[in-house]
Order: structure tokens, then C-alpha cells, then sequence
DNA sequence: TCCTAATTGAAAATGATAATCAAAATACAT
DNA sequence: ATGTATTTTGATTATCATTTTCAATTAGGA
């Protein structure tokens, strides 16, 4: 459903683009697309190693950002210097909630606070193409 | 005034903390406080060696590190790999909107959004320590 | 199948920041 | 003012995630 429409997608993108499609993008677009949420790089890296020993961290790479341009996936920075990736259909949209003790991430939308955003750049004249909106801070375990 | 104020708040946090006050760390505070917000530390050295070609670039970083600890600056992180350092006075805080065109940066605080992240926290469980609200997109000027 | 262009993986390069370390400077106690 | 322990500096080197390079491999159309 989701899964083959983000498939679908990227696939088509594939196509557009002149690009080609491989038996490395296939298998990991299948486990980015079932892994959880912001995984960084390197600890997608990892875990996909264990199962496609032969995959090279430079396609992992390569090939998370064709996922990002292609529409699929998305490119977060918490600030910690990795950059993680998660994978959303066009449209989809949300903002995070990070814990700073645990490194638990709650998502989140408010259509409310999007709209302030909006009124705000319109008063500066500004048009809105992104935005990032992050609260860092304990969750409910680790505030004990 | 708002000048000094930080000047005073650094001279405190050095000796509360056991440091040195030195010729370097003056003339660094003294350029960084009279110079534009939101400068990479790269900008703020070249800048600075102008007038001050003896100061290492190693012991800028480590000195605009020491602003943010004492309180009277702030780390940002654009995600263009850049690290930047805006002076502010305890409890001032603002948020930034971005144009991705001519790299312009406006300043705005909402107190609405503000307090909608608070509820969004809440209803999640979590306590706020801090935020990041960025909002990408065209300045008046770069929408043409 | 053949051919061309794209892709891959290992290794090297990059780029921003952090760590190292001998020499210099600072803050105190004398 | 002088000595002295401690901190700081600046040049250099290291780090670390990501990107680039490039020869070998692969994909996919003719
Ligand atoms: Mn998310
Ligand atoms: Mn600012
Ligand atoms: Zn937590
Ligand atoms: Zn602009």
C-alpha cells in the first residue's frame, strides 16, 4: 500500500531521471522502507550489512539521497553531525519532538502552528518552502 | 549597554569558572559583539584577521565555544554544515526565517507558536528545554 | 549478443571542527 | 617586582561523516 506507492514512486523517478535500477537500490529501499524512522546513515549501514555484506557504504549513501531526491524520504539533522533519513509519501508532513536523554523522537503535526508560520513569513514578505520545527527535551521517562 | 552587559556576563563566567582573561578572548568578544548576527565562524575569522592576523583560527573556535557556554551567544545550525554564533542576552530568544535565493536571514518571535509547542509538548509528556523553528524559503527581493 | 552509459565498492579526498603539544601568557603568592 | 603553577595559544595533526575518484562491473536498449 504506502510501501508499494513509495516503491512506485522512486521507480518512476528511476525512470525520469535516465537512471537505472539495481539490485542495491532495490534491496535497500526494501529495508529503509521497513526499518524505523530516523536511522542515521551509518546505523542503516549496519543493520543492512548484517543480512548484504557485499553493499558498500558509498551506494548506502549514494542511494539514500536518490531516495531524498526522488521524493520518498527525507533528510533530517538533529545536530549531532549525522545525517538521518525518513521515509514519507509526497504530501506527508510532521515535525519532532527529541529527547535529549534518551534520544527518543515523538512526531508531530499542528496545523495551527503552521499557519502562525505562514502569517508570519507573509509579514515578511517571505514565501515559506520549507520549514523545520524542532522541541528538544525530556520525554516522560526520562523526566523521571 | 546591551553591550557591556555581555561583556560583563563573560567576565563573570570566565572567573566563576577558573579561566584567563586574554588579549585574544577581548579582541574576539569586542569584533563578535560589534559584528553582523549569524556569521560562520569561518566569516567571523577571515574578518577578524583583517585587523588581528596573529589570532589562530583554532583559538577562535574554541572562544566563540565559550561565548555560547557563558550564555552570551548562541550556536545555529542552518544545515549547510556551517556552524554560526549570534550574541543575545539571557532570556532573549528569537526564531529565523531563511532565504534559500540570496542567504538573507529575518528574525521574528511568536508567542502564539511558542506556546502551542508548549501543548504539543505536553499532550506528548515531554518538558521544552529548547527550540529550533526555521522557515525556509524566498525573501521579498529573490520572489522577484 | 553487443555496446554504451550508468553503477558499484574500495580507497582516497574533502571540509569543518576538535585534539595535541611546546611555547607563551596570565594570575597569584611571595 | 619576581617566581611559579596553571591556562592559553597557534600551528599542526587528527577526527569523522560524507563525497569523490576510478577501474571493474552491470544494466538495458539496439
Ligand atoms: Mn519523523
Ligand atoms: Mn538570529
Ligand atoms: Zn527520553
Ligand atoms: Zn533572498
Amino acid at each position: 500500500m504506502k510501501r508499494d506507492m513509495k516503491k512506485e514512486v522512486f521507480r518512476e523517478f528511476i525512470a525520469r531521471e535516465g537512471l537505472k535500477s539495481t539490485r542495491q537500490r532495490d534491496i535497500i529501499l526494501d529495508f529503509f522502507l521497513s526499518s524505523k524512522r530516523h536511522m542515521s546513515v551509518e546505523e542503516l549501514y549496519r543493520k543492512l550489512r548484517a543480512r548484504h555484506p557485499g553493499i558498500g557504504y558509498a551506494t548506502v549513501c549514494r542511494t539514500l539521497k536518490l531516495f531524498a531526491q526522488s521524493g520518498i524520504a527525507h533528510e533530517i539533522h538533529f545536530g549531532d553531525g549525522q545525517t538521518r533519513y525518513e521515509h514519507l509519501v509526497e504530501g506527508e508532513h510532521h515535525d519532532h519532538l527529541v529527547c535529549t536523554g534518551c534520544g527518543a523522537i515523538a512526531e508531530f503535526e499542528n496545523k495551527t502552528i503552521e499557519d502562525l508560520q505562514k502569517d508570519v513569513a507573509d509579514s515578511h514578505g517571505f514565501i515559506i518552502h520549507s520549514h523545520k520545527l524542532e522541541l528538544y527535551g525530556l520525554c516522560a521517562k526520562c523526566r523521571k
